[in-house]
Parts: C-alpha cells; sequence; structure tokens
DNA sequence: TTTTATCACTTGTATTTACAAGTTAATTTT
DNA sequence: AAAATTAACTTGTAAATACAAGTGATAAAA
C-alpha cells in the first residue's frame, strides 16, 4: 500500500467508516456505532474519534444528531453530474441513448474559449467530441466535451459507446472529478441546436459550461450542455 | 430574544472573524491573527479557536497552511450555488439592490408544490415573500421564497431590506443551509415574469427550484428562480 | 390509561496539556 | 558572500477530562 503509515489516526479511523458505510456494512439511516463505542473499538479519544466523524459529515456520509447518533445518510454524491428528471415518470437506463455527433478528435482550442487556459493546455490542444442523449428516442441534451490533451493516449481511438466518460476516466486513466464550476443560462435555440434537438429555433434551452476539476493537478476537463427542458429538468444536489 | 446569547463561543469568534473578513479589514492574501494570537485576544484555548477556524475553511472564507498561518481567500459564494457573473464586469455590492415585490406573509402553501412537503410542514402553513434583484437597475432575478412558519417567531415581521435572507437566518435564528437540490429548466417568460424582468413574452428564462437542507432537523427552505440570462449567468461550484 | 418524571445514553462544547511538523528569518559557519 | 544551521514562529495531531444539552425508554405518579 501507498503510504498509509503516516496517516493520522483520524484519517485511518475515518476511512475505515467510509469504506464500511460504502460497502453496505452500516445500510442507508441506521446508525454508526456511539462516539464512546468507536473510542473503545480503535484505542482512540473522542476528540480523534469525532475529528474522524466531523470528515464524515463534512463528505456528507453521515448526519450527526445530538442525543440521538450519527446517522448513515445516502451514499455519496453523484459530484454534479447532472442528472436527467423526467416530468412524467423516472428515467431508467434502459431509456437513455447516446449519439455520438461527432467523433473524438484532436484539434486546436476555439478562440476564445468558455473558460480561461492555461499556456501548458492552450499549446497541448485538446481532444473534442460531441455527443446527443435521447431519452425515449427524443432528444433531450446535446453535450460538447473538451478534454486537454496531455497525457491522454489513445483516447480519440477509444469506443465511447456503451461506456460513460467518466467511467473511461477514471478506470483508463485514474482520472476522477472531485469538483468544479458551471455557468448556466437561458438561451433561444439556434439553427444547430433546433436541428439536434429538434426543437423550433427560439426555443428556450438551457445552457450549461462546466469546468471540472480532478485530482490531477491542474487538469480540467470542460463540457458545454445544451437541454430541452421542455419534458425533462436538469436536477442536482449542493 | 432571539438567542444570541447562548451562541456557543466558537461560533461567536466565526461570526466575528467572518465580519471581519467580508468587511475587508482582513483582505484576500493576508493573513489571519494566529492560533495564539487569537486566544488572546478573545480570552478561548486553541481547540475553540481552531473550531471556529475549521467552520471557516468549511465556508472556503480561508485556507489554513501548516507553519504559515490562515490566509484569507477570496470571497465567497452567498451559498455556493448562486452568484451571479456579469458579461462584462464583476459585480460589486453597490450594484447590486433588492426590491421587496411581496412583504413576508403567512399564507398556506400551493396545492400542488413544487416539492413534496411532509405533514407538518403542510399543516404549519408557510412564510412566503417574493423579491426581485437588480443590477445596474436592470431587473436580474425574480425570487420567490416559501419557508415553513415552524418555530419562527416574528420572522415575517423583519426588515429584508439590507440583509440577506441567510444572513437572518443564521443570526437570528441559528439556522444554516447545509446542502439541498434543485432543478433547472429553460422556459419562456410568461406574462408576470416578463413584466418584472422586463423582457418580452416568450423570452428565455433561467428557472430553478430549490429545496435547501438546513441544519434543523426536517426543515426546508423551499425557492423558486426566474432568472434573466441575457447579460448574466447564473454560477456554482461543486 | 395517561401523564409526568427520571435515568441512561447520545452528541455538543470547552479546557488543558503535550509534542510533531512545516515555514521563515536570523544567525552561524564555511 | 554563500551555504548551512538554528531558533522562533506557525498549524497539525492527540491525549485526558469535565460538564451541557438533546433523545428515548423506562418507571412512577396521576
Amino acid at each position: 500500500m501507498v503510504g498509509a503509515k503516516k496517516m493520522p489516526q483520524y484519517k485511518k479511523l475515518y476511512e475505515i467508516l467510509r469504506k464500511h458505510i460504502t460497502s453496505g456494512l452500516y445500510p442507508e439511516g441506521s446508525l454508526l456505532p456511539s462516539e464512546n463505542e468507536l473510542c473503545a473499538l480503535h484505542g482512540l479519544t473522542r476528540p480523534t474519534v469525532r475529528h474522524a466523524l466531523d470528515q464524515l459529515v463534512k463528505d456528507s456520509y453521515i448526519i450527526k444528531q445530538q442525543g440521538k447518533g450519527s446517522i448513515v445518510s445516502k451514499l455519496p454524491k453523484d459530484i454534479g453530474i447532472l442528472s436527467i428528471h423526467g416530468s412524467t415518470s423516472a428515467i431508467g437506463k434502459e431509456h437513455l441513448k447516446t449519439l455520438i455527433i461527432e467523433k473524438p478528435a484532436i484539434k486546436a482550442w476555439d478562440t476564445p474559449f468558455m473558460f480561461e487556459l492555461t499556456d501548458i493546455e492552450r499549446e497541448s490542444g485538446c481532444i473534442c467530441f460531441e455527443r446527443l442523449r435521447l431519452v425515449n428516442e427524443i432528444p433531450v441534451f446535446y453535450d460538447i466535451t473538451h478534454i486537454p490533451n496531455i497525457n491522454m493516449p489513445r483516447f480519440a481511438s477509444r469506443n465511447f459507446k456503451n461506456k460513460s466518460l467518466f467511467e473511461i476516466l477514471r478506470t483508463g486513466y485514474q482520472i476522477e472529478i472531485i469538483g468544479g464550476e458551471q455557468r448556466l443560462k437561458a438561451i433561444p435555440a439556434d439553427k444547430r441546436i433546433s436541428k439536434h434537438l429538434q426543437v423550433k429555433e427560439g426555443h428556450p434551452i438551457l445552457h450549461v459550461e462546466r469546468k471540472m476539476k480532478t485530482n490531477r493537478q491542474g487538469f480540467y476537463i470542460y463540457s458545454t450542455l445544451y437541454f430541452n427542458s421542455e419534458n425533462h429538468s436538469v436536477c442536482g444536489t449542493f
């Protein structure tokens, strides 16, 4: 294991409990052992145990309630990956289809780009691709993704058909999204958008520009979204 | 008395430092007094001071660096999700104005309401008010807030003119927003919206429905937003 | 039976003490 | 003068202790 030796006690306990929660040992809604029990179990003092629990609260794995205990809350937030919520019913995975409009290709960044770029990003160029997502065969959002072409071997030739972008990044490149920023607007559909989303020109479209921070230092992923929110909403937690 | 008396010490210090930072006493990039200095200044012990600083870190008012100190970072987010970003320049507080369209009043919940309500919420009724926010005298967003009328003494008679809602909730009722969910849509402006936001009917409007979770168990704050995103964007981090 | 009170248990706040580890600047040595 | 060392800071981790405050179940009283 990589450097688990000098990890502080509270962090060790945090990792243990985190693993127990995500693995389902403590199901959602159940109570964690009390602070005093955790002290006895792991040979720690209460301030240390509380420090570990504070981290779990911060990452919203648990909610604490005075007089009651530490309640396990729903498993991790989907990192702002905007989920879709239909106005009629929940959308199962089986109804969601992805169409590749433009295959991943290496090109120069647009100038100006929606976010400010570093010199390194600018020089490296980007991998760009466009996708259309359909729910029940109806196009719902149109997605343009820009990834800096820095240490991304064979990315452009990968098959995106059935795997999520984030799954490929995580499993193929050990890249995980750890946060980001986004800008939202409502805009009228232009010719290109109206064609892809099959709406009239001028129809209100939800426009999202996102800059996603990753666990790789200085490596960001950019994405532009055009969303037909007539029958669906974009949902998110914060 | 609206409970400023039994506020814990660490929270008092948090509020003091927070005020000092937002008021510009400690400018961005500068160092806060060291933990030991804060102990001496306020007659507290280091764990208590550290607890206060932890809160400031959590809310990203400061960044701590071992061996150096607590560095004041950029003034943040009102509540993480809702800052406005102009397409031309940053928006200073001096250019932001709030207009009360409907004063806080106790009434029954709309049926159906945008989010599902518990029986307790439904029975208690709600405090509802509507505000219009202007940037440089131009209306930018229209805001309808619903707060359950549960243990909120004298809330309806408070003056909202110059204080942020969240500031009143935090200082007057010890209520803090700890998260939430939201749904976003792009919709055409109807008659009412177009009147308030001074746009043509049918103009694309960003519509946000939010359910905000608080530190008070089972207590949620609901808000509906209509945003004219022609010249501004809604920005958020995740 | 219903209400009230108590008790055991939970987390919340706060003090005190100690040492580890990172940063910076002054001092000493080369 | 330049490099290395030291000293004096800073925050980080961790222990032991105490009491306050909220919760829930049990026991006592009405």
